[in-house]
RNA sequence: GUCCCCAUCGUCUAGAGGCCUAGGACACCACCCUUUCAAGGUGGCGACACGGGUUCGAAUCCCGUUGGGGACGCCA
């Protein structure tokens, strides 16, 4: 059998990280075992539903290099289909129209709450009536039947067996009084005609599958294999949501995440493979299963994000991270950059990747390779160069480094040490001084790594400056 | 309120009866390395919610308590 997996989220805003980890899981299990992974989208509350929450979808998957295989199936297309499985159900006794106000919903739901809270609302009372004694001027809705006794169990990959009894599960509506199906009727439908083998979601809708179970039941399908994934939780222990700053994963994208690092961080949240912590995405698909998800939930934790992010902006690609850095920064600059910032940034990569744990920190940091002299002096630097004997240090090693052989790490290296050793001061006296005047900063990568990047013109321009 | 789920360091987790004086990772602290800051290395702090069973033996199995979460819409 192959495995068919899907993601189906409702186009209300954007694609939180809870959406964006069910999607990872589904995808994961669909390439892990060579099915297929299908995206649909749940738009039938056409009020709620936007072009640009839809888009928002795409873009949030593309971005965290989750493929789907074929179109997106929009649920709102299959409407008719919907339709005409209710009208079925209702032709073979299995529903049957209620004609309850909602009114009536009303008075039903606070007598449930008075009369020991159950969790069966409505009371069947159209279950047995005929249509003939339906009332004039109201549209009915269609309820399916649920089973009056008797327990019902759900096999779930995840949480194991769970037991309901079905006095608890009420007759629900697949049908609405304007005749458009609901979510109830529409995934069950859906998933069917998808021919979703596995239906992986979060842990808020294990109810909902006793319910979906028997709508299966009734239509005469087969019950897919169910995995209900813990949800993911704020720090405060309650779901994640808005409230928690819960934002879509563009925003992580602007906040200089890079999507393997979200995608290893969301794998990790509730599945694991012994200590394993740093895996990457073949890893991930080579061992992906759903008995190693766990069953309580978890919390957001954005240090261990950074923390992952870090590792992955280690592992980047130097060009295309300089390629990311250098975009943002023509965004926000106010100085023109130099036309050799792209050159030293690929260069320079790796020293500044090592001290970031963000895109954005790389871009605070390379201002150093970003801009040519005259540079802008932090507090510090001033103070380093404040001291007479200390410019005066520096003019000596510009003449040192102007007539230095080949402009390369080791040279610098040893042309300054050698200098310093001649002095008979530390390296640290001369180098922080050097550090200033060459970055602006008393915080740098290596300072012979960053006089190489400069090259000799421009790192001797900067010397000039705060020596003259 | 009713139903369902969950329960190991602050956080993510390993653990599927003896390998556990409970392991790893993040965070935090200290030290080492060192031209700054990082990175890296070493070490430290730190948990089986509680109470009963079952068993020669329980973090692991069972029951209960407590705590947390989720679901109870003509939303999805």
């Amino acid at each position: 059998m192959t495995v068919v997996t899907r993601f189906a989220p409702s186009p209300t805003g954007y694609l939180h990280i809870g959406g964006a980890r069910t999607a990872l899981f589904n995808w994961l299990f669909a390439r892990h075992h060579g099915g297929t992974f299908a995206l649909r989208i749940e738009d039938t509350d056409l009020k709620r539903s936007t072009q640009d929450a839809i888009d928002k979808i795409y873009q949030g998957l593309e971005w965290l290099g989750l493929d789907w295989d074929g179109a997106p199936v929009s649920q709102s297309a299959n409407a008719p289909r919907h339709v005409e499985v209710a009208q079925q159900l209702l032709a073979d006794g299995m529903a049957y129209h209620c004609y309850c106000t909602p009114e009536e919903l009303a008075e039903m739901r606070e007598n449930a709450r008075q009369n020991g809270g159950s969790t069966r609302v409505y009371d069947g009372r159209w279950r047995d009536r005929g249509p003939s004694e339906a009332p004039a001027g109201i549209e009915p809705v269609i309820r399916i039947k649920m089973p009056l006794d008797g327990e019902t169990t759900i096999r779930d990959l995840v949480q194991g067996e769970v037991t309901r009894t079905n006095d608890t599960l009420d007759d629900f509506i697949i049908l609405r009084s304007d005749g458009t199906p609901t979510y109830m009727l529409a995934v069950v439908v859906d998933d069917h005609d998808m021919g979703a083998t596995h239906v992986i979601r979060g842990d808020d809708h294990l109810n909902n599958a006793f319910r979906q179970y028997h709508l299966y039941k009734a239509c005469g399908w087969d019950v897919p294999e169910f995995a209900h994934i813990p949800l993911i939780h704020g720090a405060d222990g309650a779901k994640l949501s808005k409230r928690h700053g819960a934002l879509g994963v563009e925003h992580y994208a602007e906040l200089g995440i890079l999507p393997e690092a979200m995608r290893n961080y969301l794998l990790r949240l509730g599945w694991s493979h012994g200590d394993d912590e740093e895996i990457s995405t073949a890893q991930a698909i080579e061992w992906f299963n759903l008995d190693s998800v766990g069953r309580s939930p978890a919390r957001f934790d954005m240090d261990r994000l950074l923390n992952l992010n870090a590792h992955y902006l280690k592992e980047a690609d130097p060009a295309g991270l300089a390629a990311q850095v250098l975009a943002r920064a023509r965004e926000s600059a106010d100085k023109t950059l130099s036309p050799d910032a792209q050159a030293r940034l690929e260069k320079g990569m790796a020293g500044l990747a090592q001290r970031a744990n963000t895109i954005p920190d790389i871009v605070d940091s390379a201002s150093l390779y970003l801009f040519d002299a005259p540079l802008d002096f932090t507090d510090k630097a001033t103070a380093a160069l404040a001291d007479a004997e200390a410019r005066e240090r520096l003019g000596e090693l510009a003449e040192i480094f102007a007539g230095l052989g080949a402009w390369t790490e080791e040279n610098l290296d040893a042309a300054v040490r050698n200098y310093a050793e001649s002095r008979d001061i530390k390296l640290g006296q001369v180098a922080q001084p050097l550090r200033a005047a060459l970055t602006g900063s008393n915080v740098s990568p290596g300072i012979f790594e960053v006089l190489s990047v400069l090259g000799r013109e421009e790192s001797l321009k900067r010397l000039q400056l705060v020596t003259e």
